[in-house]
DNA sequence: GAGAACTCTTTTTTT
DNA sequence: AAGAGTTCTC
């Protein structure tokens, strides 16, 4: 192995690289420490992206690497291909092209895969699973090994796999106990059989990807080695998302013969991973230091994106996590919008307001696409999708059903792939009746019993009931056409073009027609999809190709449109910042999330306070929080308190909005300690103290401009004076039904509902039934 | 094999 | 509440 002198061939003097100019100190820092272990923490909005791909792009023009020398992972393909773009805008782009083993872990595990798939006994055709399919074989396996189906469903069992396959995990890794956490102690055996079932049908699912480079690795060190050195430099981004699958695997792959400090570059900030609950591991990045010896932490905490007041009040909250490597976010600018501050009664009126405050940014010259509200969890959008299409507000939801996902794409892509992987019984039997065939649940059943007991495909065991002609009549001559047509697909997707052949297969196997003669309303869309597949299916030059990219690029509908408010969850804002944030619903139970705290206590608080944080430093200008005192939560209606996280937040930093006397809940139920309990009315009508009430009270509607009709009329009915209730009399309230007073204590009372159950309600809120 | 009636489930999401 | 999935019925 040549040395690190020979290695390095310097063709510019780097240090004056006009790349170099618009760097901070430590973005500089992060992009001349090319050689050893780097650690970049980069804090929100400090150009992290810069950083990288301006270290990438020096990597190069200095000589140090070539292209292909470079290993640069990511989680997302977004965040590949931009990282891709910037860096050809750096170095040009047929430099760019060069650079193949930028990708996502799972792609680039895939290539090192297909090289080596005899090593853990797959066919380098081997076809990528979806987690539709895995659920769908985890079924098959669990109905196989006579569990009761109710109890143990096929989405459990794939997710104690996953949860394996994160930390690397192979049946044979695994402790005895560990059989207990599913299927009546056996899930190790049915892990293997899973496991087993995928070599059968020559597939991998996602985390096999990584899995199976592991094992690739370790039982074969040459092959460990050849990697090690064709990847001179490493960069990874997110590390903090890293599971403990991906963790070994860089491991692996940095680790010398002779001990010599990898160039491993991670970036990352351990105070925005959020992605705990799906195996990653912040515990890696923290413990950086200690796993790459000698590594240089660089910080980069200049804040290019938000104002004072919204680092600040995103750095109090963040505050209350401990275990934190700690950065402190700062900014040139000055001054700044506080953070805004309302509480509402329900979730219709929050998504009025913010539809309110859109229109009013929007008359003020700012553009729809400014704006973005960001919520906790998808169900939280209805409500503002129906407020913006009711007032005529643009909107683009980012997220939700894939392309991919659908129906007739998924049908089209098993008909491909069997096409190339005749053993995948999967696609087979999702294809084999559709368009139908006369093949009902019997013949499946029999196909299926028949290729288990002899070992192999369904569509070999087709062919074997062919020849000894157990099929009859329609069936039969179905199947055989079925199997024929099949061989010539796979003959002809050796010269043909894929999007020739996608529309020639879809043609000739009457799925095309299948759906030009459905009644279903929503046949011609499909029918557009079937054309969209067979137009994507154009840029690529082979069947593999195409179907990898379909597997391992999960892409959502994501063009961009101007003059459209952005709805999204917070997790899919990460990475993005709008001038304008809105963060509603911010109440215990929804934010932080009651089964993030359920299940994971502590550790889920404190992810829930990241997502909070990740929340507030998307906002460059304004960042407004609100939240409701009801909301209607898988179709019941429930009160709900303020979130703690508001309670983090510095007073000084925030301006409330609300109204006194609107929040429908009593005194008594807020937390003690809470600071914003005085949002709460109260028997002596309340004092309101907290500096944002002074300053609402002071400069009232004037300042803040927000008309808020349907609390105006609220507030006056719950002016004193009001009509009071006795136990046992019925009343009827506007949102949770009729009911009986429980007990009454002044203008607070108990009810007991009869949809509902027992809520406090205050008086104002009732009448007389 | 299709349609109706029923029950169940319900976070965050990439690959 | 609503969608998905399942079971039942014809």
């Amino acid at each position: 192995m040549p040395s690190l002198s020979e290695r390095a061939r310097p063709t510019a003097p780097a240090q004056n690289a006009p790349y170099l100019d618009d760097l901070n100190d430590a973005q500089r820092d992060a992009v001349l420490t090319t050689e050893g272990p780097v650690l970049m923490l980069a804090g929100a909005g400090t150009g992290k992206t810069k950083a990288l791909t301006t270290r990438i792009a020096h990597l190069l023009a200095s000589g140090r690497a070539n292209p292909w020398e470079i290993l640069a992972v990511t989680f997302t393909n977004k965040a590949a291909r931009e990282m891709r773009d910037r860096v050809a805008s750096l170095v040009g782009s047929e430099r760019a092209e060069g650079l193949r083993w930028m990708g996502t872990f799972h792609s680039v595990a895939a290539q090192i895969l297909r090289r080596h798939a005899e090593v853990v006994g797959l066919k380098p055709s081997f076809t990528i699973i979806d987690t539709d399919d895995q659920i769908r074989l985890c079924k098959q396996v669990i109905e196989a090994a006579g569990l009761d189906e109710k109890r143990w469903t096929g989405r459990g069992m794939a997710a104690v796999i996953d949860g394996w396959k994160n930390a690397g995990q192979r049946p044979s890794d695994l402790a005895h106990h560990e059989a207990d956490v599913f299927g009546d102690g056996k899930a190790i055996a049915l892990y293997r059989e899973y496991q087993d079932r995928l070599i059968t049908l020559n597939a991998a699912d996602f985390g096999d990807l990584l899995v199976h480079n592991l094992t690739i690795f370790r039982s074969n060190p040459d092959i460990q080695a050849e990697y090690h050195r064709r990847f001179r430099y490493m960069l990874v981004d997110e590390y903090q998302d890293t599971n403990v699958a991906q963790y070994l695997w860089l491991r692996l792959l940095a680790k010398t013969s002779d001990d010599t400090p990898p160039n491993i570059c991670v970036v990352g900030d351990d105070d925005q991973s959020i992605y705990g609950w799906r195996g990653a591991e912040v515990e890696n990045i923290l413990r950086f230091e200690k796993d790459f010896p000698g590594a240089k932490v660089i910080r980069l905490e200049q804040n290019y994106r938000s104002t004072q007041p919204i680092l600040n009040a995103a750095g109090a909250i963040i505050s209350n996590n401990k275990g934190r490597l700690g950065k402190d976010l700062w900014t040139e600018q000055e001054g700044g919008e506080l953070i805004k501050l309302r509480g509402v009664w329900d979730g219709e009126e929050e998504a009025r307001q913010v539809a309110e405050d859109i229109e009013s940014e929007q008359m003020k010259g700012r553009s729809l696409s400014d704006m973005a509200v960001l919520v906790r969890a998808s169900f939280q959008m209805r409500a503002f999708e129906e407020r913006f299409n009711t007032n005529g507000i643009p909107y683009q939801v980012v997220g939700g059903p894939r392309f991919y996902e659908r129906e007739e794409t998924r049908d089209a892509l098993a008909y491909l792939r069997l096409v190339r992987n005749p053993a995948d019984d999967l696609s087979f039997s999702r294809v084999i009746n559709k368009p139908r065939r006369g093949f009902g649940d019997k013949t499946l059943a029999q196909l299926n019993v028949l290729a288990r007991k002899n070992g192999i495909s369904m569509a070999a065991a087709g062919q074997l009931m062919l020849e000894t002609n157990e099929l009859k009549g329609k069936a039969k001559g179905a199947m055989a056409t079925f199997l024929l047509s099949l061989e010539r697909w796979a003959r002809e997707a050796e010269t043909m073009k894929p999007a020739e052949l996608a529309e020639m297969v879809l043609e000739e196997a009457g799925y095309t027609d299948y759906w030009k003669n459905s009644k279903n309303v929503q046949a011609p869309t499909k029918l557009e999809n079937l054309k969209e597949l067979v137009n994507a299916a154009s840029e690529f030059d082979t069947l593999a190709g195409y179907l990898d990219h379909v597997s391992l690029v999960a892409e959502r509908s994501t063009e961009s449109e101007d003059g459209q408010v952005w709805l999204m969850t917070l997790h899919a804002a990460k990475g993005l910042e709008f001038p304008v944030v809105f963060l509603p619903g911010w109440e215990e139970e929804i934010f932080p999330s009651r089964r993030s705290i359920d299940e994971n206590g502590q550790v889920g608080l404190e992810e829930e306070r990241r997502l909070a944080y990740v929340g507030i430093t998307r906002a460059r200008e304004s960042c407004r929080i609100s939240f409701a005192s009801n909301r209607q939560v898988y179709g019941r209606w429930q009160n709900s308190l303020p979130s703690r996280f508001i309670d983090e937040l510095p007073e000084e930093e925030v301006d409330v909005l609300s109204e006194p006397g609107l929040y429908g809940v009593s005194a008594r139920e807020m937390p003690a300690q809470s600071r914003f309990a005085d949002l709460v009315l109260d028997d002596s009508a309340s004092t309101y103290q907290t500096p944002g009430w002074k300053r609402a009270r002071q400069y009232g509607r004037q300042q803040t401009n927000e008309p808020i009709e349907g609390t105006a009329r609220l507030i006056a009915s719950s002016a004193p004076g009001d009509e009071t209730f006795c136990k046992g009399e019925r009343v009827a309230h506007k949102k949770f039904g009729e009911g009986t007073v429980l007990r009454a204590e002044g203008t607070k009372l108990e009810v007991e509902f009869d949809d509902v159950g027992v809520k406090k309600v205050i008086s104002s809120f009732l009448t007389a039934a």
